[in-house]
RNA sequence: GCCCCCAUCGUCUAGCGGCCCAGGACAUAGCCCUCUCAAGGCUAAAACACGAGUUCGAAUCUCGUUGGGGGCACCA
């Protein structure tokens, strides 16, 4: 591998595709190959094209393709040519080609690359299972290979269904080259005649993908790993064209977080319930930032250096290359995308962080005043890992009446009636303070605690339950700053009622 | 079963024949900081799958074994 190294140090301009079809949802090894492909395209100044692959109508989902542009459009990827953004290569979706195909697939029968087959989808079940049986590879045997053409064109006229496949050699070697793993040689036996263009005239990927790059002038392909078992075949296919083939690069798999094979519907909503998804679109609602993702995914197969792990889009723009690929397969870990999620939340400026909280807090049913956010914001921005952590975290902020345990309100290694004596006291202490001064609002507070022979932290451990509710929340003095005078004396009353009420009973 | 790919701490990875009794990050444990929780800082534990070669010298090259992954459709 040593004559691929420092090839890519300074690239020339690439046309680069992300061709996904649109079956299912979008996932994060879809993004990370569109990211890839991004990156290369915009850090060399070249085009990155997004093609729809559609051409099986059987599997088609209508909402896919939107959720595809949505998912892409999120992460920040922009394309400069696609089926929604046109440009000079199109049509960008492959339901529109099907005549180049069909058209193409006729050259190659004209160059006896390729020939029409008449067995029918019952015959081919029966040839499997014998194959099976024998403990054979399950392969095309050939039986219309042998057809002369002009027998061939009498049956199509007769109306006989059929299929074109392509006229793999079937002696010799063929040699292809991975710019991940260098030269791959199998042996041409081994490479079946796959079908080109199926009974109802539509192509499938092997010939539609080949053409389309080769008229969309790609130059480089990164795709998934598991085309690597066909690679050969589309090697033998745009040789047959006589075409130039463009660099491949046959990105590694993401394994479940166990590593132990991919993701299954199962694992995936396994998954949701601990608060994760495999689904990019999902991952918004969740709280994640794209920023986060992009950082994220980029890393899972690609490195920088041994130490670099923090990038921006730009960053990555700048030091992706393809040489630092990994072609091994990666167990996703959601921990540490956790890590990087809250590494990007610190990174925000306030005001930004302001904006994407507000969502998060809008729907769990706050009335949100964006003065008072802007002032919350600080005080939880290194205590988020994700966004709606922010109702957790804030809620207390927005709420008209606090519910707890009022046992809480007894103080670390405190009886109730001592607690109720430092409610009362500091009730007394704040009343008669300006609460716009946070160095003296604390200094007033410790002293009160020492006077009362406890610690700050007992004292500020009551004070917590009383105005946040909660024995984890943002620091206290800059809580009840932002909460104001007014609602932390209101809710120090409740306080002193609740845990007054406590100490009668147990009296 | 057949074909292909891959193999460094639990996980993501650095490593491109001597810089490596293997570096970073997440997670884990401990300590510091500290009004809680975080954030931050320091420390610890933690890996070259195995076996043969090649070489003065191998995590790095070769072969084999084992393990893992992907593919074997009129899907992509």
């Amino acid at each position: 591998m040593w004559s691929l190294y420092n090839m890519a140090e300074k690239l020339p301009p690439v046309r680069v595709r992300f061709a996904p079809s649109p079956t299912g949802r979008t996932h994060l090894g879809s993004g990370r190959t569109a990211l890839y492909n991004y990156l290369l395209a915009r850090q060399t100044g070249g085009q990155f094209i997004l093609r729809i692959e559609d051409t099986d109508q059987k599997r088609y989902v209508p909402e896919a393709e939107q959720e595809l542009i949505e998912s892409l459009r999120w992460l920040g990827l922009q394309w400069d040519e696609g089926p929604d953004v046109g440009g000079p290569y199109g049509p960008y979706r492959q339901s529109e080609r099907k005549e180049i195909y069909l058209e193409y697939a006729k050259q190659l029968i004209a160059r006896d690359k390729a020939y029409y087959c008449f067995c029918t989808p019952e015959r081919l079940a029966r040839l499997r299972e014998q194959q099976i049986q024998n403990k054979q590879p399950t392969m095309y045997d050939g039986l219309c290979r042998r057809l002369t053409p002009e027998d061939a064109l009498r049956r199509i006229k007769q109306g006989e269904p059929y299929v074109i496949r392509f006229k793999t050699p079937k002696e010799g070697l063929i040699t292809v080259r991975d710019y991940l793993r260098g030269e791959i040689t199998v042996e041409n036996r081994t490479i079946d005649d796959y079908i080109l263009v199926k009974s109802d005239g539509w192509a499938v990927y092997h010939l539609a993908a080949m053409v389309d790059d080769q008229l969309m002038r790609i130059t480089h392909v990164l795709r998934s790993s598991e085309w690597l078992s066909t690679f050969p075949l589309h090697a033998h296919i745009i040789r047959a064209f006589g075409w130039q083939e463009p660099v491949f690069v046959h990105l590694s798999v993401f394994l479940k977080p166990s590593g132990k094979g991919k993701m299954s519907k199962r694992d995936s909503a396994q998954l949701l319930q601990d608060g994760y998804s495999i689904y990019i679109k999902d991952l918004e609602q969740l709280g994640y930032l794209p920023e986060a993702v992009v950082n994220w995914i980029a890393l899972m197969g690609w490195s920088y250096d041994d130490k670099t792990e923090f990038f921006t889009m730009q960053d990555l723009i700048e030091k992706f290359s393809l040489d630092h690929l990994n072609p091994s397969p990666a167990a996703i870990n959601f921990t540490k995308f956790d890590h990087f999620n809250g590494l990007h939340i610190r990174h925000l400026s306030v005001e930004d962080l302001a904006r994407r909280i507000k969502p998060f807090l809008v729907r769990a049913g706050f009335e949100v005043d964006d003065q008072k956010l802007l002032q919350i914001t600080p005080v939880i921005q290194e205590r988020l890992v994700t966004l709606d952590d922010a109702v957790e975290l804030a809620g207390f902020f927005f709420r008209e009446h606090l519910e707890y345990e009022p046992t809480l309100l007894i103080g670390k290694d405190m009886t109730a009636a001592q607690s109720l004596k430092a409610l009362q006291e500091s009730y007394q202490l704040l009343s008669g303070l300006d609460f716009n001064d946070k160095e003296h609002l604390e200094a007033a507070l410790r002293s009160l605690a020492e006077q009362m022979g406890i610690k700050a932290g007992q004292l500020f451990g009551i004070l917590r339950i009383a105005v946040t509710g909660k024995s984890v929340s943002p620091p206290l003095i800059e809580s009840m700053i932002i909460l104001g005078k007014e609602k932390v004396m209101e809710w120090l009353q409740t306080a002193i009622k609740r845990l007054a009420t406590l100490v009668q009973a147990n009296a």
